[in-house]
DNA sequence: AGAGTGATGAGACTTGGTCTCATCACCGTA
DNA sequence: TACGGTGATGAGACCAAGTCTCATCACTCT
């Protein structure tokens, strides 16, 4: 038999969600995440720098942009790039599996000033990403945080549509087809 | 004489200010900044919601940006709104009394985690306010977005170019003119 | 068998933040 | 002149987040 049990850092994520929801996240204390799942507070802290990381563990998205970006044809423009990332992100990240998880997440966010100063935190490290993985395809600095910037807020978008009960099938695309206008280029996979 | 020292809550900023460049944010206690400004913990909290928001203090860009571009002619476009609003903040609050003191602010956010995630939620908090009173003008949603994330970047690059040594004279306008391109219409004031 | 490893537990400690009660110069009024 | 109200402050108890150190103990490798 194995001396504990297996995937500690799960569980605490799943105890979290569920207190938050259950108590709201200012009157969850880590001791009790931590019991909930069967560990103790400095277990906890191993596993999470602090209380409110729980719920952003999964940080692959930045890595995922700007290898999108990187990947897309040399000839692409500097949206077209993006729009290729959000591609990519949008097939490994915005899963079936994932869905019901991340909608209760983000409605837990939403209600937390403290968990909405740190998703803001982290859409700030992706455009950043993005910015950064143009400027390593030669797109000169104002242009390349445009174009990070409009990536950002599509991907916001689309995740707010994506885990909305309507919204969403396979590949994060929205529904509706999205308004042009603005003057930006449509490319073609991303509307 | 008056019973109490005048201005405790700038005090405590300026207390603020200095240790943190003293010593660094996490190394600075709430108690050390009360006692350098001569009063107390609980006084402090009395004046700020938390220790970053010291730094964080003088909130009316949010109200300035919404009025700007409620003040805009009405047959203005979305980004032209936007631009008029940029104008307005660009008068009242990059002035020249404040470039020191938001230099050294600027400065000391930079050097922390804690603090960038604070300014990152005041930011989305700007960008928000922009696309409220846009769609009070009649902008529709994802346009009335997209406006306000361009604002967002250009107020953002805006603040650095002042704050830096070089950068700024009255009026906040950047020295250099911008670069064209993406294919956002350039509105008059703000390049 | 015995040493090493690695995830965990226990608990002291500092600090941010809340809350309650006390203090005391100033002000208006009688 | 006296007196009660006001308002900013101080004192200190209290709780929770986060850090740090030391102990535990099943499993593994030699």
């Amino acid at each position: 038999m194995a001396r504990w049990q297996p995937h500690a850092s799960d569980r605490l994520v799943v105890a979290a969600l569920e207190l938050f929801e259950e108590r709201g996240y200012e009157n969850t204390t880590v001791i009790g995440i931590a019991e909930r799942a069967g560990l103790t507070k400095s277990t906890f802290f191993r596993h999470f720098p602090d209380k409110r990381e729980v719920l952003f563990g999964g940080d692959t998205m930045a890595g995922l942009l700007a290898a999108g970006i990187a990947d897309a044809p040399a000839d692409a423009a500097p949206l077209e790039a993006v729009a290729h990332a959000l591609d990519a992100v949008g097939r490994a990240a915005f899963t079936a599996e994932r869905r019901e998880f991340s909608a209760r997440r983000r409605a837990v966010i939403a209600a937390n000033p403290e968990l909405r100063e740190r998703e803001a935190l982290k859409g700030l490290g992706l455009t950043a990403a993005m910015a950064e993985a143009l400027e390593r395809r030669g797109v000169p600095d104002p242009v390349s945080r445009v174009a990070a910037q409009l990536g950002a807020l599509v991907l916001t978008i689309a995740y707010e549509r994506w885990s909305e009960p309507g919204g969403g099938g396979a590949g994060g695309r929205a529904p509706p087809a999205g308004p042009r206008g603005m003057g930006a280029g449509h490319p073609p996979t991303v509307r």
